[in-house]
RNA sequence: GCUCGAGUGGCGGAAUUGGUAGACGCGCUGGAUUCAAAAUCCAGUUCUUUCGGGAGUGUGGGUUCGAUUCCCACCUCGAGUACCA
């Protein structure tokens, strides 16, 4: 057929992406096609993306690559016939917002709310199947109620390690009345006084509610903070990297605050265990073990010389104990003070001063340098009665077991390196290994010796031996200790979750779950006030009226009605820890959700997001979970049984090289050993082949505006080099122009293409074009000039294999989110169909519903076309079958030593035998033997054939 | 330092349990079409070669008829962690 002139190719025929996408954007808006249903006979599917913190900056192709994925699959499983809960929300509170409004007076929450618009028009653009009809807001009053609530149950909520769960306050306090608290396994504080039945019952109320704060899975305590005066708030162990804040790189210091705590260090275990049932990620399951840190071992108390008190410690290594030559204390231990000498007292004092003086930072960067003191005291070998000298260093962490270490410098480096820096004795207590060089710290390896009564013994046996004379003597026991420490919970912050606590008499009080919401108030500053109080202490309307159940004006606080309220707010992890739940009965005003909702989704069955959370959300939101859990507020202990960790796109910067001191720039290829400086240049100044244009260079920026070049071939080549995707190094890619270029569908096909999901991978728009000409090619099978082009012609078998091995292959990369593989695929089957001149119905229709996951908009289009009028969405999945693609002959590749010389068809009924001789017989087999026999011949049929000789 | 992960053409990457290395796409080269360009289509594109072939998946060994794939040692890059006793 041949078609005139080019005035009769109509719009309509042509693939116009930009009116197909909005479109159908539109006709989902306007049908809530994606909306799920709380109760379906369906099977539930819950699809989730780790929801954004909508930042000023908007969206670059990087951020959707997640999303676009998850997408896929929940498309693909409403095509399998599943009920898919697929939402979006925002994480709306958060430090940037509130910078912002230190900056320009912007309310956080107006700010925040065009953020957000303008993430939801990005979003809406890339046709996205979200179910918009369930959206979250961490920062709306409505959701953060239920953040409140769940804070409340906290509170009212203690830890009994016995039953190895979380339980109300209430019983916490009968066991109290009835018995104290010694026979309690129970997480608590260290420095939880025990008491009986009856001091429990003669204290006073107040004293009472001191008490049950040892015990509260949140509470408020006098703790060690990392504070970071820059961002005048404090910070979780997760949000600080390097020893300087994750946000800002601001320097952080120690510093003892009242604040609430998260008590996870509960949980340890179980968060620790539950991981081995989870479809996570090896490495981030091992991140979240090690930041967990379990170590086996045991308590050891040291009796100490002349004083009542004993030193008690924490080794893994309890069978080195007749090792010990010296003990270590952190300077900020509590018996320091006492147990030092007159003579030593001086020294001690000066060392103490020097230490705590050090920032994190400081103390951290200065690894190498070995710091200590002698404090004049001795404790006792529990064994031999030995004295051992104290000391005290600040290689020995306050925070971690009981802050002292019984030092074995022949089996511990830093013992070891501390030993020969004060020339302490080193005493060698293994088998055959020479430990005056270096510590011997293998425990396969070790063979005790010199150590009475485990001489001899392996690491194993030695330490239980050892456990269990100590804990004959009563000195010690088996022990295990986790570095995972309780979370700060407190920010001197304004945007974010007000508490629901008023105070009195200093004491918490929680508010009723009744009066919830507590709303953040309205302040004139978002700076922390005069007095050194957070942001909050500027609002003039916050103190609770005890009697009307509502927040008042403050000037009207007498402490007898009406008390203060709470200044500090949460940390960005608190509506982050539960929100994947509110998702499953976004509206509910009675519940955070529906019990039914919650039984009926259960749990995620797939979460994509990045693995910088290992230590942060994920860690907290599963502990959450578990108390949730205990509680009988949800009914899974783990909230997301499949994760899948996306990696980050990466930028590909462009550069120019000025000369030095000149205004010449000098094309790449031309710089030599001439000194030039690189300047990042924006990328949408360079075509495809790195070509700058000049002119848009010399506009960019003035000072570029008399910028002379020195030309290649005419043309100037920019410098390429793969980066993060930032705004500093202008490489940043938006995800609005490439749909407004290519279209939605290209760029979903075209962030799937670029490889592996969970693979880092720079972005480079040059690659889209192969992407967006095999949507062109796709779209001409189905529609030429004038029109449809869908036959109802048989298909051919070529057509029939083209298809099925294209189902069988998309659906197994599909289960396999291996998305870069079946875009290929798609490619293949393309090719070859129009190779084909296939135009049959009988194939194409299923082609439609197969790719529809990946390019929704040109599906839903050729769908309309073949005359549907429902959306694809719901169309089920072509099936696969096997017979299509079976074969009758194979093109068999010969090898000879096991390298491939050349390919022969044979039929795949032949048997080995009847291989080989036909093999055998072929030209291109004696060729390649010249002369020789071979030695053997390996025939596996349906495979391969390897000559060896 | 410790714990993971990864190294394949000019580039992104593919290769299901060991069985034709480089699929698919970008880029590049040549051609068709065009007054010309864009667009589109066709052919080629790992390196090397005396055009027979030879070499080749970070390096060096090993197992095997056969290794990108399994084992050992090493090198490089990336991520996490950082005195955790």
């Amino acid at each position: 057929m041949y078609y005139p002139a080019t005035e009769i190719v109509s719009t309509v025929m042509k693939y116009n992406f930009n009116e197909i996408e909005a479109k159908w954007q539109k006709y989902w808006a306007e049908n809530q096609t994606f909306k799920a249903e709380n109760l379906s006979e369906k099977p539930k599917f819950y699809a989730l993306d780790m929801f954004p913190y909508p930042s000023g900056a908007g969206l670059h192709v990087g951020h959707p690559l997640g999303y676009i994925a998850s997408d896929i699959y929940a498309r693909y499983k409403r095509h399998k016939g599943y009920n898919v809960l697929h939402p979006m929300g925002y994480d709306s509170f958060g430090l940037p917002a509130e910078q912002y409004a230190i900056q320009t007076g912007q309310h956080p929450a107006v700010t925040t709310e065009a953020n957000i618009s303008r993430y939801r028009e990005q979003l809406d653009k890339i046709g996205f199947s979200f179910d918009w009809s369930r959206e979250v807001r961490t920062s709306d009053p409505s959701f953060y109620k239920w953040t409140q609530w769940i804070f409340i149950q906290l509170f009212n909520a203690w830890y009994d390690h016995d039953a190895e769960k979380s339980r109300p306050i209430v019983e916490l306090v009968a066991i109290f009345e009835k018995e104290g608290n010694q026979t309690l396994n129970a997480a608590c504080d260290d420095d939880t006084p025990a008491f009986g039945a009856q001091a429990w019952k003669e204290m006073s109320e107040d004293d009472k509610e001191r008490m049950l704060l040892h015990y509260r899975l949140t509470y408020l305590a006098d703790t060690e903070v990392n504070w970071c005066p820059a961002l005048g708030t404090v910070l979780a162990n997760d949000e600080i990297v390097n020893g300087v804040s994750e946000r800002g790189g601001h320097p952080v210091v120690r510093k003892k605050m009242t604040q609430w705590s998260m008590r996870i260090s509960a949980f340890a275990e179980r968060l620790l265990q539950g991981l081995d049932e989870l479809d996570w990620p090896e490495p981030l399951k091992d991140i979240q073990r090690n930041w967990i840190g379990k170590s086996v071992g045991a308590q050891v108390s040291f009796k100490l010389k002349g004083h009542e008190e004993e030193i008690s410690v924490f080794t893994t290594r309890p069978d080195t104990i007749f090792g010990v030559s010296f003990m270590t204390l952190a300077p900020e231990h509590e018996l320091v003070k006492k147990i030092t000498t007159e003579a030593q007292k001086a020294e001690v004092e000066a060392y103490i001063e020097a230490t705590s003086r050090r920032s994190e930072r400081e103390r951290m960067a200065d690894v190498k340098n070995i710091t200590g003191v002698f404090t004049g005291a001795y404790v006792l070998h529990p064994f031999t009665g030995e004295e051992i000298p104290v000391w005290i260093g600040d290689y020995v962490l306050a925070g971690y077991g009981t802050g002292a270490v019984m030092a074995v410098p022949c089996g511990d480096q830093r013992d070891h390196d501390f030993a020969g820096h004060f020339g302490l004795p080193v005493p060698n207590i293994f088998e055959g290994v020479d430990t005056s060089e270096e510590a011997f710290a293998d425990k396969e390896h070790t063979v005790i010796a010199n150590s009475g009564f485990i001489s001899g013994m392996g690491y194993k046996e030695a330490s239980a031996k050892v456990i269990a004379e100590l804990e004959k003597i009563g000195q010690g026991q088996g022990k295990i200790n986790y570095r995972l420490r309780d979370a700060v919970f407190s920010r001197q912050r304004y945007w974010g979750e007000p508490f629901p606590v008023y105070y009195v008499n200093g004491l918490p009080k929680m508010i009723d779950a009744a009066h919830l919401p507590v709303e953040l108030p309205e302040v004139e500053k978002y700076l922390p006030t005069e007095t050194g109080e957070p942001p909050l202490g500027n609002a003039t309307r916050w103190a609770w009226d005890t009697v009307n159940h509502t927040v008042v004006d403050k000037a009207k606080t007498d402490h007898k009605t009406i008390f203060p309220l709470e200044l500090n707010t949460m940390p960005g992890w608190a509506g982050s820890s539960w929100y994947f739940n509110r998702y499953m009965d976004a509206g509910n005003t009675a519940d955070f959700a529906a019990q039914d909702a919650l039984n009926y989704w259960q749990d995620v069955d797939l979460y994509i997001g990045g693995s910088e959370h290992a230590t942060g959300h994920l860690l907290y939101s599963r502990f959450w979970q578990k108390f949730l859990f205990d509680f009988g507020l949800v009914p899974v202990q783990e909230y997301a049984r499949k994760l899948i960790n996306q990696g980050m796109i990466l930028g590909t910067s462009a550069f120019v090289y000025r000369l030095e001191n000149s205004n010449v720039f000098v094309s790449k290829n031309l710089v030599g050993e001439r000194a030039v400086q690189p300047i990042h240049a924006d990328v949408s100044m360079v075509n495809a082949s790195d070509e700058l244009d000049m002119e848009a260079f010399r506009s960019w920026r003035p000072e570029f505006a008399e910028a002379e070049f020195e030309l290649e071939d005419g043309r100037y080549i920019v410098g390429r080099e793969v980066e993060k995707m930032s705004k500093s190094k202008y490489n940043v890619v938006s995800p609005d122009d490439i749909c407004r270029e290519y279209g939605a569908d290209t760029l979903r096909m075209y962030e799937m293409f670029l490889g592996p999901l969970e693979q880092a991978k720079p972005w480079n728009t040059a690659g889209i074009t192969g992407v967006h000409n095999f949507l062109k090619k796709l779209w001409k099978l189905y529609v030429a000039q004038d029109g449809l082009c869908v036959t109802h012609d048989k298909a051919t078998a070529d057509n029939l294999k083209s298809l099925h091995k294209t189902i069988k292959k998309v659906e197994e990369d599909i289960e396999n989110f291996s998305f870069n593989t079946s875009v290929s695929t798609f490619m293949i089957c393309v090719n070859e169909l129009s190779a084909q001149k296939c135009h049959s119905r009988e194939v194409l229709e299923p082609l439609v519903v197969l790719i529809a996951p990946y390019a929704p908009h040109i599906a839903e289009e050729l769908w309309g076309l073949l005359g549907h009028e429902s959306s694809v969405a719901y169309a089920p999945f072509p099936v696969f079958e096997e017979k299509y693609l079976v074969e009758s002959t194979k093109e068999y590749p010969v090898s000879f030593n096991g390298k491939m010389r050349f390919t022969l068809e044979l039929s795949l009924d032949l048997s080995r035998e009847e291989i080989e001789k036909a093999v055998l017989a072929d030209d291109r087999t004696q060729k390649q033997l010249e002369g020789r026999t071979p030695k053997k011949v390996i025939v596996v049929p349906g495979k391969i054939v390897n000559i060896v000789g």
